[in-house]
DNA sequence: CCCTGATTCGC
DNA sequence: GCGAATCAGG
C-alpha cells in the first residue's frame, strides 16, 4: 500500500486524535502498526500530548557484538482491559439487536435469555475508514459480544477471554448459540 | 500474554 | 522512504 496523500492525512488526523498505532493501522488497512509508527516518525509526528511510554532518551541499544540473553521476570498482572469504543457522534449504521445491554465484564447474571445476536460478520474487510470510529483491538481471544447501544458512548465489547476458537467467551457463547428456544417437538 | 510507542537497519 | 524486527515499558 502506498502512502497516498489521503492516507497520510488520515494518519495525521487519527494520530492527533490519540488513536494508537495499531488502531490507525487497522483503519488504514494494508499496513501494520509498525508501518504506521515508522511513518509517524518520518513525518516527525511523535508525541501527541500523552504518550503512553514516554521514554524519550535513556539509552541506545549499543551495537554490542555479543548477544546478551537476559531473562526477564514477569510479574503477573491480572487486569482485564475492557473493550471500550469511543463512540462517534455519527455512527454509520447501528446493528439492530435487542439486547439488554447490561452484560458487564463480570459475568453478570442476565435475567433471561434475551439477546439474540444477529451478528452477521460479513466478509467485512476493513472498516470503511470513516469517522474517528475505532473498534478496539478485538484480538482472536477477546469476546466480541457487543454491549450497549452502539450509538451511545458507553458502547463496548465484552472483552473476556474467548478461548481459541470462539468469538465469544463461554458465557456469551451459550447465549449466542441457544437454539431458538423450545423448537423441538417432544416426540 | 496482551498491548503501547521507539529505534534500528536492510531493502 | 518503507516497515519488519527488535527494544523497552505498562
Amino acid at each position: 500500500m502506498n502512502w497516498t496523500d489521503e492516507r497520510v492525512e488520515l494518519l495525521k488526523k487519527l494520530w492527533s486524535e490519540g488513536l494508537s498505532a495499531s488502531q490507525i493501522a487497522a483503519q488504514l488497512g494494508g499496513v501494520s502498526r509498525n508501518a504506521v509508527i515508522g511513518k509517524v516518525h518520518r513525518l516527525k509526528l511523535s508525541g501527541r500530548g500523552k504518550t503512553t511510554t514516554a521514554a524519550p532518551r535513556s539509552k541506545k541499544p549499543a551495537p554490542a557484538p555479543v548477544t546478551t540473553p537476559r531473562s526477564a521476570t514477569t510479574s503477573n498482572v491480572s487486569s482485564m482491559s475492557a473493550a471500550s469504543v469511543s463512540a462517534s457522534p455519527a455512527a454509520p449504521r447501528a446493528t439492530v439487536m435487542k439486547s439488554s445491554g447490561s452484560a458487564a465484564l463480570q459475568a453478570d447474571i442476565l435475567a433471561d435469555a434475551v439477546a439474540e445476536p444477529i451478528i452477521r460478520s460479513n466478509e467485512n474487510v476493513v472498516v470503511p475508514i470513516s469517522r474517528h470510529l475505532t473498534l478496539l483491538q478485538l484480538t482472536e481471544r477477546t469476546c466480541k459480544w457487543p454491549v450497549g447501544d452502539p450509538l451511545h458512548e458507553d458502547f463496548h465489547f465484552c472483552g473476556h477471554e474467548s478461548g481459541e476458537s470462539s468469538p465469544y467467551c463461554s458465557y456469551h457463547s451459550k447465549l449466542a448459540f441457544q437454539p431458538t428456544a423450545e423448537r423441538r417437538r417432544a416426540r
